[in-house]
DNA sequence: TGCATATTTCATTTTTTTTTGAAAACTTTG
DNA sequence: CAAAGTTTTCAAAAAAAAATGAAATATGCA
């Protein structure tokens, strides 16, 4: 029998299956779009709906995860600040909650997951350009055409893809 | 030794092998962040720099990689209308030509590949609804709180993404 | 400090995705 | 219409990604 603090066992709040389930789905499929592991997005579709925070243990029990997959998974939530511990008075595991403001969780995204890209692109872009032979040959202006495009195309990216999440009203 | 229209083979155009590699690189990491299987992204990366359509075989022998592969990918990247065809005089087989406008690539994509899912989280916000056991228990507030935000999200994301492609000025 | 609990890390296993290769199905043209 | 060339399809192999589980590490409490 595991132990627990002093208040004793919680009732397990089995409070509402069946919207859990369609949670769980409906932010593994979103999150599976993001590029993201099945894990994390169960994770997350559990806490969403989740009126208290959970500790980790329980997040493993309910999900039927390994204690890995939990461990790693709240890794990568955290750091797209999509949750957060929360203190629990005499209870000394972490306990999680899902941060529900998505406009904020985009911009995060973004930042960490997109914009990083974006960096290497344009030196990728770079050295384009220098692979690009001597001064202008006959149908060397194709060449430019083109890397011209990609360079526009990183230039938007790189500016429009932060605006948006300020733009998002949700 | 494999035959070719009455015209001969044409010299291998072996152009411009550094810029070549780098525009592979480029597109095989943007598809990547699409979810694209690498293959879409080299022949994708190739087509972008080829100054004349090149038939399947060229791809293939060009980027090393199988004839089942590079039927695969030609098949992804028509359907996102990302490369078409260009008829060849005297010459049977379908030449590809990488469509470049980035703007119309990216409407295509999100009308493709991100729309459906929209639709179908729809649904599943609905039975998220059902789910939602009867009037107003204490804190069903909390519950109602969190589906609307989902409704917010999805409604925002379906009226802006097809926006932005249209708004995006490469 | 030392014990018990909690969490992270990471080599291995499992699962999923992508690629291959060869057979089947088309297509064109002689 | 047959033969040669071209493309598609799809079962099997290979590669990549994710999950597991157990050892290592960290954390807090008596």
């Amino acid at each position: 029998m595991p132990s627990t603090p002093i208040t004793g066992n919680q009732p397990e709040q089995v409070i509402n299956q069946d919207l859990e389930i369609e949670s769980i789905d409906f932010f593994v499929r979103m999150m599976g779009m993001l590029g993201m592991p099945r894990s994390v997005g169960e994770i997350y579709g559990l806490l969403y709906f989740s009126p208290s925070p959970l500790p980790m243990d329980k997040i493993v029990s309910r999900l039927g995860i390994s204690l890995g997959s939990a461990s790693q998974g709240l890794k990568t939530l955290r750091s797209l600040k999509a949750v957060r511990t929360s203190y629990v008075p005499g209870d000394r595991r972490d306990h999680y909650l899902a941060e529900t403001e998505f406009r904020r969780l985009f911009a995060n995204f973004i930042k960490e997951e997109i914009m990083p890209h974006m960096e290497s692109a344009k030196e990728r872009i770079e050295r384009m350009e220098n692979a690009l032979p001597v001064e202008s040959e006959e149908s060397e202006e194709f060449y430019k055409i083109r890397i011209e495009k990609l360079k526009r195309l990183t230039r938007a990216g790189g500016r429009l893809l932060p605006a948006l999440a300020g733009l998002l009203k949700f």
